[in-house]
DNA sequence: TTTCCAGTTGTTATGTTATTACACGTTACA
DNA sequence: TGTAACGTGTAATAACATAACAACTGGAAA
């Protein structure tokens, strides 16, 4: 956890970034970044933080696409397939990856004043995890790490 | 995790070992163990896998309990608020904790396969996450890890 | 004892999240 | 150019969860 996910910065900055980043790996891997699945993305990416499903399907609609469930949990299920979104189980939500571009095992710290969310990178707490966890014969595939209290700002209001 | 959480053991002995604790407990702490919650209890001991709250409900009601989804909710929410279980999010379902008597963090293993659900003490996992979230500023409240994956069992019979 | 209150249970109604199934169109490629 | 795989749209419904209120219970205060 190398970062202050919870650190201003410039959010037009970072969103075209990941966005650059998803038209790049479309076209290396093959993957099919169409109109609702960039549309979504940009969604998550705009709002900045976890959204539901039928958020965004509302905005997805507005641009112009279905209005059906299915619609935005194929994009969002395709986001987070490819590493470009992550599920926040916790909130029934999704949020745009932060940082797409490194092989990381997301962990999240989500506050529960201001609801945001902060992807942090803990390798080595999956490290940890992985280690445990072969010791169990139990074969990972997918890991889920969500850490709820406080962030920085909302500590400094309550005290 | 010290314990091979998939190993066979005496589901009877160990659901009735958490019922007695469950009821030392209620007399020590003052909780009030009431029917309904000590059925939920049971039920989820019983099934010995994580099980929804309208699964829940409908055993609680096959026992002369009421029907309608907040009659399990309450009870389970009891259960998870006191120790006594623990909620998946990834399932969203419910475990009875399979070892209240240590205050412990707990960490899910979850079989894809066989959809069965072991709870270990990751007691270094969440040090690491403590440490981290510490340098983050962030103040942990309460943490989830929940790892999907294939059990050694499953993993057996996949090869 | 009686009164009162907090907590528990039950019910109705509704809100929220997610999936199934199927029709139709588009793309890639043999 | 046929066809198989994939993507999109829609309708219908399933699955999960909560709000709001009435009735009861048990114990503490008067």
């Amino acid at each position: 956890m190398s970062e202050l996910p919870f650190a201003d910065h410039d959010h037009d900055h970072c969103a075209s970034g990941v966005l650059d980043h998803a038209d790049k790996l479309a076209e290396e891997k093959g993957l099919r970044l169409t109109p609702v699945r960039r549309a979504a993305l940009e969604i998550l990416l705009t709002g900045h933080r976890a959204m539901g499903a039928y958020e965004v399907l509302e905005q997805l609609n507005a641009k112009g696409f279905g209005n059906q469930p299915p619609v935005a949990y194929r994009a969002l299920d395709f986001l987070v397939d490819n590493g470009l979104a992550h599920r926040v189980q916790r909130l029934n939500a999704f949020t745009a990856c932060t940082q797409p571009d490194r092989h990381h095992r997301p962990v999240f710290l989500i506050c529960r004043d201001c609801e945001q969310v902060a992807e942090a990178d803990a390798r080595d707490v999956q490290d940890t995890l992985s280690a445990s966890a072969d010791r169990a014969g139990f074969v990972i595939e997918r890991v889920n790490v969500e850490v709820l209290g406080l962030c920085p700002t909302c500590k400094g209001k309550a005290s």
